[in-house]
DNA sequence: TTTAGCACTCCGAGCAAGCGAGTGCGAAGG
DNA sequence: CCTTCGCACTCGCTTGCTCGGAGTGCTAAA
């Protein structure tokens, strides 16, 4: 129907957006009065009242006790991110300033990663975080077998956005330095240009082979390539954890222990991106949708960002479930996109 | 004299030593009765009222207001540490304990590092950080000057931790890739084992040149090797500040904030400890000596870890004036030992 | 020089009262 | 039938108050 959205009727989802809105505004709970007296709603306090009991009725709202005003729940909440706001965009000068600050960082992937959480951390005057690119989409540019001794080396291989992994290896047989240089070429013209995922261990070790090594060369190489692939973590710059104490949520110090030591251990930093990872597109999680009960009254915004045409990485905002969504995804989303260009400065052509 | 300590006498000494021992167990401002009646100091609380009254007027003790009991200021903290309290040491399951929770790391420097800042700060329930090894007293083993295109190559200098760099250089002159083998063996041939801070610009740019090449290359090597020395930053792991949050002198928000931008910005953390790298042992940062205000009732304990016989950098604790001065240090010492003996096992020989 | 006694100070916990914002509901009005 | 008004009621928060406890400094006696 027309005058529907989401199974709310028209004057329900204005009062519902309301609510959201002024609780996003303002951190307290609304009340019927205070509503109708700041917004222009065309109806009393108490057809507001009665409107909110039925929402209150179908999961939308909360009353924190008897006698206070509504807050949102997590269904207001979803309702209000994928129905009701209208959406922000950047404005030319806000644009402008992102980009500029980002010139600040040298041409060095790390230095461009943390500069975009911080900066975003900063605008968006929340947490924020970005993973680093996840090395299995980065792709294999060189590998550089470098001779130590008659039976040990260090291969080095370099991807597509100047990323440099070593390993050591030890063989079973002697070796001249002329041997790994051969083999270092051989690899670089038949995988050069690949996706590190893509240099399957089977390639790698027929090409090796073909070259008249062994099994311990083999092995070797492999390791190297599984090295570059699953670069320790996925790695994660996080900025901006204190401006969450300038949130009146917060004022509860327990809360704050959750998020310190989540954003130490990246792992479960990781893993609440992860699942953002297969979308292409912005995603919003809300409460309890972040799948742990410390975590209840936060809210997660995740863009991705690109490298060329893939998506190799994510910004987050993490901060309470009052945030301004619209906003943030705007922010987020604008930071990705500089960040996106900026990354082709790094890039080994 | 024998029975002075410090400038103040025999039972001054033990006073303030009990209180300010108290005091670190406690959390409460220490009044004459409760040290009587906890501790034996053979005298009433009338005398030890007289002696502390002495000791604030000589600026060991501070009373938060009339009618509470004494604190020890930072100078009562300072004659403390230096002269009144017992050293600790770890027992050997402690110590082993370190050891093998150090064996979970990998052997890659950054995961070593990691891993003690980790152990270090659930260990001293404070927030402790360590700083990386500082690249130029690192010493250099392998440079690899690897061939792009006829003006264009990658120059990968590795470290005896395993370190490795990598610089983007561009020529002005065509060069083949046995040209830059050769130059990588000639500066590998001379400059394999020096520290990385001596191998300075002059001989590289002789070596380079009396290999053939030009100033193009010359400027190229020292940038690899400037790029080396000066790895972005010293880079430091941080970890516990959660346990932060337990002590009761956080429970006002606005330090929380400080020490949150703190944790952010690693320039102000690496400062903390810069002037600690001079010295070759353990020291301790009271209040004020900190050098700022908003630090001013946090003390810092600094412990430097080798590589060898080299001070290579810093394990701190940051936690409240109050901590646990003697066990803290003990904690320290204890896992900076460990990380020094596993910086072995990822040194590339 | 140490101790006992005493008057005084000050913080903080605990309690009660009052206020204000908000609710739900029944009755009146368009 | 939906909206509005009026009203009684709820409940948390703030304010003000009291009171006890811990601690101090001072004076006088041992």
């Amino acid at each position: 129907m027309e005058n529907e959205v989401d199974g709310l009727d028209k004057r329900k989802a204005y009062i519902l957006a309301t609510v959201v809105y002024e609780y996003i505004a303002t951190g307290e709970p609304v009340g019927s009065q205070a509503l109708t007296q700041k917004y222009n709603l065309g109806v009393s306090s108490a057809t507001v009242r009665n409107e909110m009991a039925d929402l209150e009725a179908g999961g939308y709202l909360e009353q924190p006790h008897t006698s206070a005003g509504r807050v949102p729940s997590d269904a207001g909440y979803r309702t209000y991110v994928d129905a009701l706001m209208s959406p922000e965009e950047l404005g030319a000068d806000e644009r402008r300033r992102i980009r500029d600050e980002m010139r600040d960082a040298r041409a060095q992937l790390d230095e461009i990663v943390e500069q975009s959480s911080r900066l975003l951390g900063r605008l968006a005057g929340n947490l924020a975080f970005v993973t680093k690119p996840q090395s299995d989409t980065q792709s294999f540019r060189y590998v550089q077998l470098i001779w130590i001794a008659e039976r040990s080396g260090i291969a080095i291989i370099v991807t597509s956005l100047g990323v440099a992994s070593q390993s050591l290896f030890e063989l079973r047989n002697d070796h001249s330095p002329d041997d790994l240089t051969r083999l270092s070429n051989a690899l670089n013209a038949t995988f050069a240009g690949r996706l590190l995922r893509d240099c399957d261990d089977r390639s790698l070790t027929a090409l090796t082979k073909s070259c008249g090594f062994g099994d311990d060369m083999a092995a070797a190489v492999r390791a190297a390539f599984i090295g570059a692939r699953t670069q320790e973590q996925p790695g994660i710059s996080a900025s901006g954890a204190q401006h969450l104490l300038d949130q009146p949520e917060f004022r509860d110090v327990r809360k704050l222990r959750s998020i310190l030591r989540i954003l130490e251990e990246q792992r479960t930093l990781y893993d609440l991106v992860a699942d953002a990872f297969d979308s292409t597109s912005a995603s919003v999680k809300i409460g309890h949708e972040l799948g742990s009960e410390e975590l209840s009254d936060l809210s997660l915004v995740t863009v991705p960002y690109r490298f060329g045409e893939r998506a190799v990485g994510m910004l987050s905002i993490l901060g309470p479930r009052r945030m301004p969504y619209a906003r943030l995804l705007a922010l987020a989303s604008g930071t990705a996109e500089t960040l996106s260009e900026r990354l082709h400065d790094v890039e080994v052509k």
